[in-house]
DNA sequence: TGGATCAAAGTGTGATCTCACTTCATGCTA
DNA sequence: TAGCATGAAGTGAGATCACACTTTGATCCA
């Protein structure tokens, strides 16, 4: 099953140019990690798929590439979702540390009762999907949980330089997910986020984010060893 | 004098294509300050202007929109550099402060002693031209002073984030540089930064680059309120 | 003089086409 | 059989065109 199959033809909202809608459809995609590292991305088969032609979707994908959500590969200059090295890993690893560690000190300061209930019903979500090992859901519930705790900042900026960080993993982090005690360990660091928020406790929550950052991390990194030993 | 006329047609240069070519070129001119914030780019004016059609010119343009350099404006979809809210430019101030003075500590662990030479050749020029009242000479030489010692980490994605904050300040820094001692408190900063490097004291290289920006940022937030006021 | 109207010019958007290039599989030759 | 040539299919890049829309400015009327 490759990421196509999960995209059916986009049915164009007016009001809003289809290469914007391509552009989110497929960086949702990416950061839910519908697409392997790899997987190249033609712009004619893409057009084909969503049934648009091939100039919104050269936009959509140059954006992307941009973002560094898709990659130029061979000589040919087709696009392919990027294969990480571990230098680049770590280095995004720590610009998580510091951006998301800095959101989650700011989200104290500004976070409502209601916004509480939200991320917490997300964490429970993505407690249930842990427990019927049901990765979609709980990759989807996962990206909510830790978008609706930096969305509390307050720093638009922000959050678009660290939702470009969960781009590039997100293709590695399905495979990571099936890491043994994965799931246990991350679910800890969860629920402490959680409790940290409802304590207002600033210093909590931001260790919390950073254990689960560093140690999802260090998934991500065997998971990328197997891949480069072609897994 | 707009950003357009210290733009040429462009020499394509071969085995690079063009709209790579047209992004990189308006993405440097966005970081050196040739654009002023609210100011019009108009797609068959560009192509124009640089000798091109309009198809590289769209998506060079929607990759610099992506990265926050440009902005979609009126009804009529036409992109223009933004003017910066304050919460905008906090909300850049803290990435900075966060990004830029992690990168100076990675730096010292990594830096040379050739490389400790160019950033002080930039730093004797940005001295110079700041001397001299070269405003186009100071800002191109402080870009390449701190590019100098961001590189120095070896973080190409952390790199990549920083850069794309300057684009975001670049239109403004240019009208900064006017306020009352700007040019000489920043001179100190800049000098502290490379005394540290010569010491190889990563503490005091990240308090010289966090006073830098935060000073700048002060200056850049007056520069703002008298852009409000339709200066 | 003030306001409405209408046409012209300018804008981005998207589809289509050509071109140069790469990739890959087939078949031929040595 | 091994290696090479060849051609078809697929790739992105860039130019051009038609379209819908907004902006602008001149003109005309009240």
């Amino acid at each position: 099953m490759d990421g196509w199959s999960r995209l059916g033809p986009l049915t164009l909202r007016e009001g809003e140019t289809a290469q914007a809608q391509i552009y989110s459809c497929l960086r949702e995609a990416l950061i839910s990690g519908y697409f392997r590292p790899g997987e190249e991305i033609s712009l004619r088969h893409t057009a084909k798929v969503l049934g648009t032609s091939v100039t919104p979707v050269r936009e959509a994908l140059r954006q992307l590439e941009s973002d560094g959500g898709l990659e130029v590969w061979g000589g040919n200059r087709v696009l392919r979702v990027p294969i990480l090295s571990e230098a680049e890993l770590t280095d995004i690893r720590d610009i998580r540390l510091n951006l998301e560690g800095f959101a989650a000190t700011l989200a104290i300061e500004n976070v409502t009762a209601s916004q509480i209930r939200l991320i917490a019903n997300a964490c429970a979500m993505m407690r249930r999907a842990s427990d019927e090992g049901n990765a979609d859901r709980y990759l989807e519930s996962n990206w909510r949980f830790h978008k609706l705790i930096y969305a509390a900042a307050h720093r638009p900026v922000l959050m678009g330089v660290i939702e470009g960080m969960w781009l590039r993993v997100g293709p590695l982090i399905r495979h990571a997910v099936k890491a043994p005690h994965h799931l246990n360990r991350s679910m800890e660091h969860h629920d402490r986020a959680e409790q940290a928020l409802r304590d207002r406790d600033g210093a909590a929550l931001r260790e919390a984010i950073v254990q689960d950052i560093s140690d999802a991390a260090a998934d991500l990194g065997a998971t990328l060893k197997r891949y480069e030993q072609g897994g």
